[in-house]
RNA sequence: GCCCGGGUGGUGGAAUGGUAGACACGGAGGCCUCAAAAGCCUUUGCUCGAAAGGGCAUGCGGGUUCGAGUCCCGCCCCGGGUACCA
């Protein structure tokens, strides 16, 4: 009798033949089918958590499947090693960023290992790497040359206790710092941007053909925001140079305006602020500039002051009335024009607003007549609009456009709610961006030869009030590359987004020296086959691993016929604890560590695999690790079923004979080709959850029909079938398994394959239902007639028990499943 | 607030508009054992009933349909994103 199924012996073994053999590397050159599965690199936050477990295990079990059929996948990975965590560690403790983070990444690295996971491993790399930087360095001046990239004004977080910026997530709901509590205020500072709005159009239409989610091809439409639209003048009253420019998309609703807003930080804000609402406009602003942006957009209309008069009045080009001027926080200076015209009565917003401050209300729309809401933003009959009444809303618009462009008071423009991307960061532990700011000559990029920069190590953690970078004089000393005069070096550093807006490009060659990748070489594997990741990164990441790969192909850096990186998205669910997302940084983690000890990584795996669908979030809790267990027993009943181990337990016997198969074998063989054909199904689409119980089924049935007895020849096939649609699911247990039973590895076997034969069954179960409720249920010859299944149903009991003497009135027939009469 | 999801037994979940609860976890009972663990078998939504059998049931309220967990409308609750967490 073979040794019991023990993970701690079998699982390093094997992980140690995949490392060691190499037999994952693929080359450019390879002939198979190219396949490339990557999940999104991670933030190395030290031993893998169960997010990372689950992200994986779909990553690796789709690596095996694909390799099982035949295809050469690219697998790598990598590290999104700069960031937060690692620069707040250092200020804590003052362990260096580096330190600190290679500490984290080996442990992330040995974690994955022992999960199972399988890569061509001469293609890790680590953002921080300074090869990776030089290439971070070197897009980034292309991205300048191309005038993609570029200098402007933008607000910061700033914490005056801290005399250092935060990020958003450092700034409290209150709007306080996370480590001193002082108030944090905005402070513009001059900043690096990124022109994704450029591409605008292109990543909304682009979206279209993306094998994605439905969920964040939406998410990423309603990002981008593009409405169609027009800008006009409102004309100041008492002045003749000076107009307020407003957006809106509803110009047919101009005879609706009863007031007009901007935003606190309109550039003509203080030539329209009369010198009566001076005091209650500064002590406004004072209070907006503690809001953040959510909050700005979010706090209920009704309950805080949003706004103040300005004191001045706007014209309605429509009608020729004048309307008061506020200035309002829910406007943003950012979008439109910052300014807005005020509608109550087809906007839900300008409706609270003109409740609080007593403005009328005037509908231009006439609403349906059970409509009971407020403001009415459907469709309708214009009203209240003198030449616009009597017409739809779309040919309201288009009226209204043409005349504000006929009397030159407006005109038609798209606007987008996609802002650029800023990427400076005023931070240490990030890519320095690679450029040297001229007196004479202005930003210059540092010169090819002379990257990566590099920051030195030898700064000062401790928050003083600058970023590190800047109070470091021997890094920020730097003489301009074009004119050679003394100059200063750019000390903001890279939003590490930026990072991870091409490691993929890199994954595919990493082995280039004098570029960051090949462009042929991009071409052999680019596109992303399947990528993997969390639904957080449903807009922001791929948002800008979108804009990158077209700003590269248009650079010239890929192909100019790719256009989008990833072909085929799924995002996973999150793992949550105590109801939120688990992670480090809320220290709700569940290390996956102590199950490879235990039940091993096959068990977890599977688990992650079982416990629902792969897309959705699930609770961790008190029962979880029962659930664990569970899998870890499944494993054990296949292991002794395939070893022939199962007889040696009381209450089990296995009897397989030589013999030539019986009815009640082929009953097996049914089963077996059943199941290979939903597993396959399932593998494909992402129904993993229903696919391991599938192969639990299947182990069952096995069980109970070989305690009948059943020819060996058909147990050996159906215990290779399930060994084999287990491999990518438990690649430990199955490898050791396939290895005793046949020598080899099982991942060189191919996927099983379903006999056609076996799937067709020539009886159907046909449900009978009186009135759509179900009553009886019937075996049935799969050809059944209409006739015959009605008078077969006529003669059920039950069916008569329900109808008496009644009718029929009609008669549904879905044959040969179901049979519904009405009466 | 806005955008995107989700809500089904004691628990995780299953279910092309057609038998609600597959497969597990947990519970109950049994076999094996000196005993236990492991393993194996039976049973398990709620409710009425001795049983046969019936009724109820997929967050709440409406609707469409011969038929709704599934589609539509309106709510409630929970989660993700919201541009410097990644």
């Amino acid at each position: 009798m073979a040794e019991a199924f023990d993970p701690r012996e079998i699982e390093p073994k094997w992980q140690r033949i995949w490392m060691e053999s190499g037999e994952y590397d693929v080359s450019s050159d390879d002939p198979r089918k190219k396949s490339y599965v990557l999940c999104m690199y991670p933030y190395p936050s030290g031993s893998a958590h169960q997010g990372h477990v689950r992200n994986y295990t779909f990553g690796d079990l789709n690596v095996r499947y694909r390799a099982m059929n035949g295809e050469a996948v690219l697998s790598a990975l990598g590290y999104d090693s700069f960031g937060l965590p690692a620069e707040n560690a250092a200020i804590k403790t003052g362990i260096h960023p580096r330190t600190f983070t290679d500490a984290r990444i080996s442990e992330l690295r040995d974690s994955l290992i022992r999960l199972g996971a399988v890569y061509d491993w001469r293609r890790e790399l680590k953002s921080h790497d300074p090869t990776y930087m030089k290439w971070s360095q070197y897009i980034f001046i292309k991205l300048y040359e191309a005038k993609l990239a570029y200098k402007a004004m933008a607000p910061v977080n700033w914490c005056p206790g801290c005399k250092t910026v935060l990020a958003n997530e450092q700034v409290l709901s209150d709007g306080t710092c996370e480590r001193s509590g002082d108030l944090v205020i905005k402070k513009d500072l001059e900043q690096w941007f990124f022109r994704i709005t450029e591409y605008a159009d292109e990543l909304l239409e682009g979206i279209e053909d993306l094998d994605w989610p439905e969920q964040v091809k939406t998410m990423q439409r309603n990002w981008i925001g593009k409405s169609v639209g027009v800008e006009l003048d409102l004309q100041v009253v008492g002045s003749d140079d000076l107009a307020v420019r407003v957006f809106t998309t509803r110009p047919d609703t101009g005879f609706g305006i009863t007031y007009a807003v901007i935003s606190p930080e309109h550039p003509d804000l203080w030539r329209l602020v009369k010198k009566e609402c001076k005091v209650e406009v500064e002590e406004f602003l004072d209070e907006v500039r503690s809001r953040s942006e959510i909050e700005r957009l979010s706090v209920d209309m009704t309950k805080s002051k949003r706004g103040v008069r300005t004191g001045s009045y706007v014209v309605n080009p429509f009608n020729g009335k004048e309307v008061p001027l506020f200035v309002a926080d829910y406007v943003l200076a950012h979008y439109g024009t910052g300014a807005v015209m005020g509608v109550p009565g087809e906007d839900q917003r300008d409706y609270d607003f003109a409740k609080v401050y007593d403005l009328p209300v005037i509908r231009t729309v006439l609403p349906p007549t059970n409509f009971d809401g407020e403001a009415y933003a459907g469709e309708g009959e214009k009203i209240n609009s003198e030449w616009l009444n009597g017409l739809s809303v779309s040919e309201a618009k288009d009226r209204a456009i043409r005349w504000l462009e006929e009397n030159g008071i407006g005109k038609s423009k798209v606007n987008y709610r996609l802002r650029d991307w800023l990427v400076s960061r005023q931070r240490y532990w990030g890519c320095p961006i690679p450029i040297v700011k001229c007196k004479t000559c202005g930003y210059v990029p540092v010169p090819f030869e002379e990257l990566p920069v590099i920051a030195p190590d030898d700064v000062e953690f401790l928050p003083t009030g600058e970023s590190p970078l800047s109070r470091h004089p021997e890094f920020k000393k730097a003489n301009c590359p074009k004119c050679g005069g003394p100059a200063e070096r750019e000390t903001d550093t890279m939003d590490t987004f930026v990072d991870s807006s091409w490691y993929y490009l890199r994954f595919a060659d990493p082995f280039a020296e004098d570029k960051p990748f090949d462009k042929d070489v991009i071409a052999k594997w680019m596109p992303v086959d399947q990528y993997i990741g969390g639904i957080e990164h449903a807009i922001l990441h791929l948002l800008y691993a979108r804009f990158f790969t077209k700003a590269l192909s248009d650079i010239g850096l890929v192909p100019s016929d790719l256009r989008e990186p990833f072909k085929r998205l799924f995002t996973q669910g999150m793992v949550r604890l105590n109801g939120s997302k688990m992670s480090k940084s809320k220290g709700n983690l569940v290390a996956p560590l102590s199950y490879f000890d235990t039940v091993g990584a096959d068990s977890l795996r599977l688990f992650h695999l079982f416990v629902g669908p792969p897309g959705d979030s699930f609770d961790w809790t008190d029962q979880t690790d029962t659930i664990i267990e569970g899998c870890h027993r499944f494993l054990q009943r296949v292991w002794r079923l395939a070893l022939g181990q199962a007889e040696s337990f009381p209450g089990v016997t296995i009897s397989t004979v030589d013999r030539k198969p019986t009815d009640s074998d082929l009953e097996v063989r049914a089963i077996v080709n059943k199941t290979i054909d939903k597993v396959t199904s399932d593998y494909e689409r992402w129904s993993y959850n229903t696919a391991v119980a599938a192969l639990m089924e299947l182990t069952n049935t096995i069980y109970r029909k070989s305690a009948e007895g059943v020819s060996k020849e058909v147990f050996d096939e159906a215990v290779d079938s399930l060994i084999k649609m287990l491999a990518p699911m438990a690649p430990h247990m199955t490898s050791e398994v396939w290895e005793r039973l046949h020598g080899g590895s099982v991942f060189k076997t191919g996927w099983p394959k379903a006999d056609p034969a076996f799937l067709v069954s020539s009886e159907d179960t046909l449900i009978i239902q009186v009135g759509g409720k179900f009553r009886d249920k019937l075996t049935v010859p799969s050809d059944i007639s209409y006739e015959d299944a009605l008078e077969l149903a006529l003669a059920s009991p039950k069916v008569r028990a329900v109808i008496r003497d009644k009718a029929p009135s009609k008669v549904i027939a879905k044959l040969p499943r179901l049979l519904n009469i009405v009466v």
